[in-house]
DNA sequence: CTGAAAGCGCTTACAG
DNA sequence: CTGAAAGCGCTTACAG
């Protein structure tokens, strides 16, 4: 369109009268510049609206930007794995901006581990810009984000939210909604009315996470608000312990026959749905959360009927580059930020997949 | 980490033994180096891992990047005006590096109008770098993308695709698919069995979008797969043409009083849901799509079950995206880009809003 | 075929 | 308080 190229800073201090470095003194309030000056370069900033070149901007500062993600251990194909994806997709996109990003993981059932690795991170040479949090364990959390607050280090939240902290933003879901949502396509799937087993999947070491105690929340608001009055059954399974699980499961269908719907509140559904698969129990409609294979397969082959998903990719790529800009350009991101939540189906899975929803640049 | 600094240019020129102009043509092929010399360079550069700084390149070339979108009218909150948001976002991100947008615009439901304003685009100055498409005329397009080969100009189709093109880049829905699984979400929200009425919704001038087709031929092959026997009644409403509209819409419910779910293939299905609320038919069950304003207030009142969506926001970022840095670095993306099939409901459509999804560098 | 030099638009010491 | 100069890592004429 417009020929006229790009003003620039050399322009503004041409037509100001002043040298460049005065200018960039104005522009980034570094003071000594005396008042008449200041009005008058901000003045023709102003009038010829003149937007920085953030590129030349980055290549001449090359501070370094140094990011930490403190996020649970991510084997392929977990649900934390997504999130590397999108942190080192972020990563790789602002390679050129000087962005490194150096992972930390713990394990997602131990609060010790958790602090371990946050002690560890504290422990590291001022070489630290900033922090990714996935923030499973509450208080462990609050300890680290007070932590950072006291050495002026940015950190971002990711996974779920904690209110009144210092962090420079939260990249999430609402899980309260997500567990209406999962009750509402549990009705909308239960072809006849029936009891609801509600199955707690954990660790054995036992460690419930707030995500998982909202969702919960959420559910139970769901049915009370449609004034359902089907029973809910809870039962508590265990990640790794088949026997215990199977034997939980025999004896609940044992007692309850009535059930028809089950849900689990995070991504270790497929625990329920291998058993239904194991024992042809399609008539029980079941649903959980993230989209991670097992409970990809399940679905498809008609054992879940719903997967309530997150965006684990974009909360990472969200994280890294929210940080960068806050760091690199001192721009601040709204501080909660609350991702979609996706309602997978046997027909549209296919299409979450990560690669199409983020592109480089 | 490491605390090498990042390997440049220079470093491969000196260790090489050769000028930075010598590795610059080496790196980009530009001929004009004894083999001897092209040899060493990329021997070194495969073993130091060279990585050129994008910015650095990016601020030395400064070649313009002017692109073109095609795309139909918006008006605030219809359905392209995600799109143009998606578009002006990612040019804002791409200022630095030169890239300018300008936005073509037709009437989405005149042919005529589409060929003008290509042939308004082919007529202008050779400024033109790349042109995104909206795709919705395809023999027009397909004349259009002919001129654009013919010239050399990279292009990206947005909306629906067109095979077999010489297209850069497509970025949009498997429109089939977006059929199936509106036809499973009408099911699955039926209380009980019954007729189910097929709305096209067009305009006067009568011009079915190619989109639409595929998705009413997935909707039927989504019905037969599940040996669904309930009868289908289609009608035509005209956008703009209330009074018509409403005669048609007594007159076939007065006819099949065993109608109890409807669809509609377009954003439009709202003017079948204000006429359900109008007639507080809650009984009826209406499935359509995209999430524009008129749409999500009838999800919110629960005349519209669930809202099938595209993202339009993405498909215009990354339309822009991936042209420029086609343009800029002659970085070439996935030729078809499926993006997610979304579904809607009234308790989690307000977080598929825009801004969450994208986020700025 | 090759290299030395200038330049992209900004920031950063440094000298005054 | 102010300005001139060098530099970030690359590309682009230009001269040889």
């Amino acid at each position: 369109m417009q020929k006229n190229k790009n003003i620039r800073l050399t322009d503004i201090a041409r037509l100001a009268n002043v040298s460049v470095g005065t200018v960039d003194r104005v522009i980034h309030n570094r003071g000594r510049v005396s008042e008449e000056n200041v009005r008058r370069v901000k003045e023709i900033m102003k009038q010829v609206n003149y937007k920085p070149n953030l590129i030349a901007r980055s290549l001449a500062v090359k501070k370094p930007c140094h990011l930490i993600a403190l996020i649970p251990e991510f084997c392929t194909g977990n649900y934390w794995s997504a999130m590397e994806y999108g942190i080192r997709r972020a990563e790789e996109e602002l390679e050129s901006f000087g962005v490194k990003v150096t992972i930390l993981t713990f394990d997602q059932y131990s609060r010790t581990s958790f602090e371990q690795t946050a002690s560890h991170l504290l422990d590291m040479p001022d070489t630290i810009d900033g922090v990714i949090v996935g923030t499973l364990f509450k208080e462990s959390v609050i300890r680290l984000s007070s932590a950072l607050d006291e050495r002026a280090l940015p950190y971002v939240y990711v996974d779920s939210d904690i209110e009144e902290q210092g962090r420079l933003a939260y990249y999430g879901t609402d899980s309260v909604a997500g567990g209406e949502i999962g009750a509402r396509m549990l009705l909308a799937s239960m072809a006849f009315k029936g009891d609801i087993l509600v199955a707690r999947i954990q660790h054995e070491k036992g460690c419930l996470s707030t995500q998982g105690e909202k969702r919960h929340s959420g559910f139970r608001r769901y049915l009370e608000q449609q004034n359902c009055d089907m029973q809910l059954v809870e039962i508590e399974l265990w990640i790794g312990d088949e026997a215990h699980n199977e034997q939980v499961l025999d004896e609940v269908f044992r007692n309850y026959p009535g059930i028809r719907g089950a849900v689990a509140f995070n991504s270790s559904c497929y625990i329920l749905g291998e058993y239904l698969e194991k024992h042809h129990r399609k008539d029980i409609r079941l649903v959980g959360y993230d989209l991670i294979e097992p409970n990809v397969r399940l679905l498809n082959e008609g054992y879940v009927q719903a997967l309530i998903a997150q965006r684990p990719e974009l909360q990472g790529y969200n994280g890294v580059k929210a940080l960068s800009r806050f760091l690199l350009f001192d721009e601040r991101p709204p501080v909660v930020n609350l991702l979609p939540i996706d309602i997978l189906l046997k027909e549209n899975y296919q299409f979450y997949n990560k690669v199409s929803n983020l592109l480089l640049i």
